[in-house]
DNA sequence: TAGATTGTTAATCGATTAACAATC
DNA sequence: TAGATTGTTAATCGATTAACAATC
């Protein structure tokens, strides 16, 4: 592995970070959640040991991790929780709040509304739509419904980034456009549906009955691998 | 690569396959609901470039992926559809029903229940829990809401293999050694915790948050990584 | 100092891609 | 036959693990 690759540089510290692995940035998030679940002031440090136990990884694989966001640690001793989760949050963009407007107010709409979650990360709704005019005007967790034709203007207004995708898998995809046509730069879509999105808007996508089928594949296939999942 | 490894061995069309890898696995499951997309009547083939395309893979990596589960291709032709639709259900347990029992009656819970994605693949839930004794006797899509002391015994008489957790991260351990006890196989997860389950047991988790970190991540370091996310 | 634990290197493992002979 | 497309092999790429010198 050559060293002085593209952007990476050390600098005290905090590495100027060149793209990490994916399997990485999803552990990062884990690591985050526990830290976040230690007593604060009876935990004065945690070794990658502890991390690895907890979380189910190796402990090789925790301080890799960690060793790619900066030199956090102190050998001998381990890592400091506060400053740990502090780098985590600065990492994965937690260190600010996060506007998101949410297409398609069905059930699961309803969930992640109020899913608590989200607003303890710095996530907040700042608007919903759907192109129901039965729906439109209603109010849930104090946002009106908006109509479908008032979208672009909102995000341009709200400054909102993401967007979070709930209507039905024949009518993702056109919504996806229009939010990209609006300027949204990351989408969350929970419709089972492949969206294509351009090179520079972001999109992550939860398939609730892909997650299902992966685990009666597990079930059905046991005992050939009972690893421990990841997340998603 | 070894031939004749495990219990790998070819047979006639449909190989008996050791172990996919999880990668695969996923994929999996999209190739079959873009097969199920498809206007039968229409669609005569598919072939590899056909479904990487639509999936935003490699064409290579769909023959790869087809290629473990069976010689299910004609060279020059492409894939039939429904055997391919066919095979893959075998392969994923989705040509069978499975009963689901679902612990934690929120508003997730909710949705979940009412969502078709799950009717439509053979998923069918047969029973509710909450240890709140506000919700316990209420009824949501026909299902009475059940206190936890029935779960065992529901389980046993209902014959469900997996079950679905969707209580707040602190109780969800608890709910997960519950499930275990009673003799459920597979646990989908969507509660933020990261939980520990005996080694013949299969787990999924799905925490919402985490997906929504991870959007983040790529919105902040776009154009570093741009490429087509795999759902979950 | 002795014990503990990091950060990093080298070795291993696994998954993806490219290329092409086989075959419809 | 000529064109198309599979299944498979070898090459590449990337991620995980093991080991250990550096250091608190």
């Amino acid at each position: 592995m050559s060293q002085q690759k593209g952007s990476q540089r050390k600098e005290d510290g905090i590495r100027s970070l060149a793209r990490l692995p994916r399997a990485t940035v999803l552990r990062l998030s884990w690591y985050l959640r526990y830290l976040q679940g230690l007593d604060k002031s009876q935990t004065e440090r945690v070794s990658s040991q502890e991390l690895a136990n907890a979380l189910g990884v190796s402990a090789a694989q925790v301080r890799k991790d960690l060793a790619a966001i900066g030199s956090l640690g102190q050998p001998g001793i381990g890592y400091r929780p506060d400053d740990l989760a502090k780098v985590i949050r600065s990492v994965l963009g937690l260190d600010r709040t996060w506007p998101v407007v949410l297409v398609g107010v069905g059930n699961l709409a309803r969930a992640l509304l109020r899913y608590a979650g989200f607003r303890q990360q710095g996530f907040h709704f700042v608007a919903i739509f759907d192109n129901d005019p039965s729906k439109v005007g209603q109010t849930i967790e104090n946002l009106r419904v908006l109509p479908m034709d008032q979208l672009a203007e909102t995000i341009q207004k709200t400054h909102a980034q993401l967007a979070i995708i709930s209507v039905p898998a024949d009518a993702a995809q056109k919504v996806a456009d229009q939010l990209v046509a609006s300027g949204i730069c990351g989408i969350l879509n929970f419709a089972p549906a492949v969206l294509h999105v351009p090179h520079h808007v972001s999109l992550v996508s939860v398939d609730l009955t892909v997650q299902l089928e992966q685990l009666t594949y597990l079930v059905l296939h046991k005992n050939q691998d009972a690893s421990q999942k990841p997340p998603g």
